[in-house]
DNA sequence: TGGTCTAGGCTGTATATACAACCTCCCGGA
DNA sequence: TCCGGGAGGTTGTATATACAGCCTAGACCA
């Protein structure tokens, strides 16, 4: 057999096509029938790679019409790799940052378990207060493995969100998350100007790269002035989204 | 046309098999042959069946021996169609529940908006208190519309749980989620054995079928004793999955 | 001009067939 | 006893073929 089966190498050539710009949102993606001609296919190989991506989000058919990269919005998943501030502006709203410490230290019992280190290695660790027009909205305190993002210590996290910055420099990782309702702790109580037992959102998200955890980020979020959403569709419910704005093609 | 896909059909009742529990984990899913046999289909449409069941994480499948029911923290994506009763005994723990109340009442408004109704439009309401170990956990208050589930009032819903029940009747729907923070209401901090001022994890989920809203649902979870975990892997990332135990309480 | 109908392209599904790769188990030979 | 080598079942992939259903554009007709 081969060593990549050919629907595969397929689905790859029209991802690069798609992250490498070369095909926009809205476009046409060549037809099963075009891959028969072009890949030297059969139609069903052609037409498992394009239905798997479109479970995957990338592309969106109509049948009777054709094949089209999809809104990269659609693709998203609640707690997904999305980053707060795109979020943020996508609501209309002014996102700020405003850095607290950006810094190498030797890792804490937390970081050492969550990073599968040995306590005291170094990685780096950021702090920082995400505001929604001015409001704080969250306390981002991340960690991570220094030879996985060498020139972290560099990056103006005011400018770019340390999750965009992390997203850009490996764009597909796995992620995990724990989402809790905690009492959150004095100091970041007061970074988020908080009540006194205001209840706190906190997600915690671990990513990985190659095999190993490469990052650790504890989020605090305001009970009061935060909440997650998310739309789920699952096995099968190809149409989908009932959602109130329903985006139509051009 | 048929009004379903075959392959939708049998991936369905192998879905029904493994959330009814007739099917457990590790058990073995009928081989693609024998489905050929028995549901009368040729291979590939089984293949297709048990290759979406495994993309989906229902089901493991390993050349040369056959396809299996996953494990279900396997196969459980952050806020999924899951059953708490499955959860709290997939991690060996003994699940009960106590209802509260159980009837058909006139929609208030937040039922009315959620399930796009007129208000004091009829509704089936349940309310129930899940509990972990004799530890009460979840506090569930769960709105259906009539015409969808009938029998609604006639359940035993100490043995099964509404959501059991409802994925049993109609297996595949899309859902929406908004989880937050929030200070429990007294009402709820009575049944769930809250202190006063913890920290409350609410989950918010409708569930659609056939385009429209049909079950309401909000969920209550002591902070303290609650935590929703999930995995995410995007698109390409197929192997998937290190999730070593990040698992326990402060 | 304006409405209707149809041809043709496209996706969605289903089947029969074929071969490769993998795994377990059992049998036979050293 | 131990080891090697199949046999047979199972998944994974690929192809050719067929038909149903959707959509648009353009031809056709009133």
């Amino acid at each position: 057999m081969r060593a990549k089966p050919r629907y595969q190498e397929l689905k790859e050539m029209i991802v690069r096509q798609i992250s490498s710009g070369r095909l926009k949102p809205h476009d046409r993606v060549p037809s099963e029938n075009e891959l028969v001609e072009s890949a030297g296919v059969s139609r069903m190989t052609a037409n498992r790679a394009l239905r798997e991506l479109t479970d995957e989000g990338y592309v969106e058919r109509v049948a009777g019409l054709g094949t089209f990269v999809a809104d990269p919005k659609a693709a998203s998943h609640l707690l997904e790799v999305k980053s707060i501030a795109a979020e943020i502006e996508s609501r209309g709203h002014r996102h700020t940052a405003r850095v607290i410490s950006l810094k190498k230290e030797p890792a804490d019992a937390d970081q050492a378990r969550a990073l599968d280190l040995a306590r005291r290695t170094p990685v780096f660790r950021v702090l920082l207060v995400h505001f929604e027009n001015g409001l704080p909205i969250q306390l981002e305190d991340r960690s991570i493995l220094p030879e996985f993002a060498p020139e972290f210590l560099l990056q103006d996290f005011t400018l770019v969100t340390p999750s965009e910055y992390l997203s850009d420099i490996a764009p597909l990782q796995e992620a995990e998350h724990v989402v809790r309702a905690t009492r959150a702790p004095a100091e970041v109580r007061e970074a988020l100007d908080m009540e006194r037992d205001e209840p706190c959102l906190l997600v915690v998200r671990r990513t990985w790269a190659r095999g190993r955890p490469v990052t650790y980020g504890r989020l605090y979020h305001p009970g009061s002035r935060f909440e997650l959403t998310g739309h789920f569709a699952p096995p099968g419910v190809r149409p989908t989204a009932p959602q109130p704005g329903l985006e139509q093609k051009p």
